[in-house]
Formats: C-alpha cells, structure tokens, sequence
RNA sequence: GGCCCCAUCGUCUAGAGGCCUAGGACACCGGCUUUUCACGCCGGCAACGCGGGUUCGAAUCCCGCUGGGGUCACCA
C-alpha cells in the first residue's frame, strides 16, 4: 500500500467537557479501522466554539483516550505534518478557503440577527413548512459588508448550496440521498469570525487528507453539506461510515448531563479500561461468532465496518460490571495489580490509599478478594484492616446476629478464644487454621460459630476476606486489640 | 411538523429464504457450592411490533402501518 493509499481516520473531539463513552466508541472505531489496516489514526481538537471550550478539557480528553489504550499516530501532543492540530491555531486556513468561496460566487456576506432568523423560522413552522434561508437575489459585496459592519450589524458567511440532491455513501447505512430543496445555504463564518464546525471540518479533514470519515449517525444529515463543501473547496470525498447511536437506558441519545457516562467516572468507579474497551466495541458492532471476550488486538483482527449495525444501542450498566467481573478473573495479576494501583491513585480518600501500600499488600489484597466485580469492593471489604483499632465501628445487626443472640453465644466464644489466640505463635494462615479447627472439634461447633464472631469483632461487620486471610494481613496484635475492644465496648 | 435512519428476549446481539422447536451473553428466578460477602457451577423464564404481499417455504425479500431515534443553530 502506497502513502497515498493509506487510510487515514480521525478521532475529532471538541472540548466542550470530558470524553464520554460515545465519544470513546467512535474513537476506538477510528482507532480499529486504522490498526486493522496498517494507516494513521489522527486526533485533531475542533475548539471554535468560544463559548463553549471548557478550560482543562483538552488534557483530560487526551488521558482518558490514553487510558483506554487508543493511541494515535499524528495529533494534538504528538504533532505530525498537519500541525498543529487545534482548530483555534489554524484560523488562516479556513479564511483563505473562505476568501476563495467569495471570490468565485459559492458564498456570500449576510447580516440578518438572530432575532430575524428566528422569526423566519417561526413563521415557516407555523406555516408547516420546512425553512429554507431565503438566498438574496444579489450577493452584497464588500462595501455593503463594510456598510452592514458598521451599522452593527452582525456579519456572518453563507455558503452557496450548489441546488442539487446529494448522495452519501455510506458504509454502514448504505445510500442516503437527501433532495435538493431540503439543503439551504448554511453560516460557513460567524459573526465573531471563526469558521462554523462545517468548515473547519471539512477543510481540516481535506488539508489532514482523511480518506475515511466514521463518526455518529446525528452527522448523517450534515454529511451533504459537507460533500457539496468539499466539491467547491476541491477536495475529494472521504469514504463515509455513520454509527448507531449510544443511548440511555431510558432510549434517549446519551448525554454528558445523564449520569457518570464519562469515561473518567468509569475509571473512578474501578473500571478496566480493557472492560470499557470491549464493551463499547459491542455496542453497534458484533463479531458474529458466540464470544464476547476481547482485548484490544483480537478486535482489531475482526473489526470490520460490514458487521456494524444500523439499530441504535442502550447502555446497560449491568452487563458492563459483569463483563468487569469477567475481566477482573481473568487478567493477569501484574496487569491487575497495575490497574488497581491507577485506582488508588485517582481515589485519594479511600482508606486504602490512605494506607499507603506497598506492593506485596496491593498483591495480598488482589489476591484474598478474588472474585471482586469492582475495586471499590476491594475498599469496601478489605479497608477496614487498615484503619487504626478505635475506628472500627460494629454493625448493630451484626453485633446482634453473631455475638449477642443466644445469650451472648458469640461474647462467649470470643472469650474462649482469646487465650489461644495470644498463644497462637507463629501467626501464620496454617497455624490459625489448626486453632480454629481445633477450637471447632472439641466445642462440637461450626465454623461458623467460630469464626464469624472473629470476624464482627475485627471487622465490625459480617463481610471480610476469608478469616485466616484476615487475620494474617492484620496481625496478632491488631486481631487480640479488637477482640479485646468488641469486649469491652460492645454489648 | 418536514426530512433522514432504524425495528429479534427487559438489555447487547447471532441470524444474510429452508440448518430456527430462533442461538449466545447480561439481568431476573430457582438450585448447588461455601467459614461471611462475593465468585463459580447447573437449570429455568424470556423475542422475530402489526397488516398485507412475493415464494413450495420468510425473522430473513417488497409495500403499508405503528413505534423509536436523529436532524432541521452564528453547537459540534
């Protein structure tokens, strides 16, 4: 495959906040298409919107893309040919593009204000029909421009639809014609003098010379426009693929306001980056065979546009956090303890991360909560081993259920206990085991009379890692210190 | 409202005219396992929106209806 060949995709997101997961599915699309066929993955800022570009976004879009694992070949940090990739640093571009489109009669200067634009509007909806802008007899020129400035009034560019039904070809929802008197001639220029999104966009993605355009399907619609633009700025048309929507379980399309659908909530919330990955790639896109785990590589193997559907897709949070079960079994533990260690660090108050592990106890903890579906469950069963003794609070029902009920069945085992704890030596899961066992045989009791009134005394609730694991990570003095403390305080 | 797109279990989907008694996964409901909580294992419930065609035969093709979504910005 020559140079000229080569396919070239884009991630363009602008920075109006964080990247949420629709935004991260069609990135990864991107990002799929481009692996797959040896070409550039590009990621380019479309910040002309003024108003809108939140402070701080830019970096944040860039982590979380990273986190994900989609990186990109040419782009904002990483540079390329294109430089630079911020829309707001290439603002001659679209004026020489502009200029051009005036010169040779394909758009022209108008003043109206928003108020009369949505007046027209109005009055078009209330006559039932589509509103169309009504394109002057004569174009106004430049000293009618100057004029209308000086008036001030606003002064905005409208490109000159060329009055012909367009057709996209579309990779994904096939042939889509859209007639002629459908299209009217759209603001290329705002009254502040950047370009509109149709612009920057289409002269970017022909100066970038992206040869294939896949984004969401709310774009269908524009997508004529930006055929006819890149006609008259003398681009080629890219290839074209629109994907199926992400909606809310409620079926509404997904938005930032609606819930944690950042994907930074995600990695708060102890996510994988290989769950969210892979699920994502499944919204709207299948491999067509009964299997469901993937890592990055083995999608890019069988990604193909063709298998893409065209039915719109819900969210569901619940296969996510099963597929993060799944993930969380099956990584390996330097992998996982890599990711848990990311989740420490963005999860500053947690107890956990209070504690400051070292190494071999983020090990431990991986390994005696086997079966965790997220890392907050880590927190959540495991934390309280490393608050200090005083701050073990006791569950009432617990309390209740394991060492008050029957007479103080639990208090008294607890009792029991205590010397052969302190004579325990050493401590070690094998020797607890013996004592418990031991204690188990010659009080004819369960384990689960012995044990459970351990674990309420230590952990202050019923839920905790296996006794012996529990009692090995807090150590001897920790385990007779909260025993002796339940006894005391507790009744 | 105009235009465009879509339509298989509650959800993600497999299915490209006979292989469909419609498969898998999640969720849900039972059961098993178990020192707690999880995890895991086994089983069950559950769908081709409706109406017309085409065909020997339709979830699969065509038309209509209904329903859903997108879009009609000086936002992207």
């Amino acid at each position: 495959m020559n140079d000229a060949q080569a396919l070239r995709v884009r991630f363009a997101p602008s920075p109006t906040g964080y990247l949420h997961v629709g935004g991260a599915r069609t990135a990864l699309f991107n990002w799929l298409l481009a692996r797959k066929a040896g070409g550039r993955f590009i990621v380019r800022i479309e910040d002309t919107d003024t108003d809108r570009n939140v402070e701080g976004a830019i970096p944040k879009i860039i982590e979380d893309l990273r986190w994900l694992g989609l990186n990109w070949d040419e782009g904002i940090e990483v540079g390329g040919p294109h430089a630079p990739y911020l829309q707001s640093q290439r603002l001659d571009l679209y004026r020489a593009a502009v200029t051009k489109l005036l010169e040779t009669g394909q758009a022209y200067y108008a003043f109206d204000t928003s108020a009369e634009l949505e007046a027209m509007r109005e009055q078009a909806m209330a006559e039932k029909r589509n509103f169309r802008y009504p394109r002057p007899e004569r174009f106004p020129d430049e000293s009618d421009m100057q004029q209308a400035r000086a008036a001030g009034k606003p002064v905005v560019v409208r490109f000159k639809m060329p009055g012909e039904d367009i057709t996209v070809h579309d990779e994904v929802m096939g042939q889509v014609t859209i007639k002629a008197d459908e299209l009217d001639d759209f603001i290329i220029v705002k009254a502040d003098g950047m370009p509109t999104y149709h612009l920057a966009n289409v002269t970017d993605d022909g100066e970038m010379q992206i040869n294939f355009v896949v984004r969401g399907q709310e774009f269908l619609a524009q997508t004529p426009r930006h055929i006819a633009l890149q006609r008259a700025l003398g681009y080629p048309t890219p290839r074209y693929a629109h994907l199926p929507l992400i909606m809310d379980m409620k079926g509404r399309k997904l938005s930032k306001r609606d819930g944690d659908v950042e994907v930074f909530s995600f990695r708060q919330a102890g996510y994988l980056p290989e769950t969210l990955v892979n699920f994502i790639a499944l919204l709207g896109w299948s491999p067509g065979m009964q299997r469901e785990q993937f890592s990055l590589s083995e999608i890019v193997e069988v990604f193909d546009t063709a298998r893409v559907n065209r039915a719109n897709a819900k969210f569901d949070r619940d296969k996510l956090l099963a597929f993060n079960t799944d993930y969380c079994a099956s990584l390996g533990e330097d992998r996982l303890l890599e990711a848990f260690t990311d989740w420490l660090s963005i999860n500053p108050d947690s107890s956990l991360a209070k504690a400051n592990l070292d190494e071999s106890s983020r090990r431990t903890l991986l390994h005696v909560n086997k079966g965790f579906r997220l890392f907050p469950d880590i927190e959540k069963k495991s934390g309280f081993i490393y608050l200090p003794d005083e701050a073990i609070e006791y569950d009432p029902q617990a309390v209740k259920k394991v060492l008050a009920k029957n007479d103080g069945e639990g208090f008294a085992m607890l009792r029991m206990l205590l010397p052969q704890i302190e004579a325990t030596a050493p401590w070690t899961h094998e020797t607890l085991e013996a004592l418990i066992a031991n204690v188990c045989q010659s009080h004819g009791a369960g384990m689960n009379k012995v044990a459970q009134p351990i674990r309420v005394a230590v952990a202050g609730t019923t839920v905790s890692p296996a006794i012996y694991d529990t009692l090995v990570m807090l150590g001897k003095e920790k385990t007779l210190n909260r025993i002796r403390r339940a006894l005391a305080t507790v009744q």
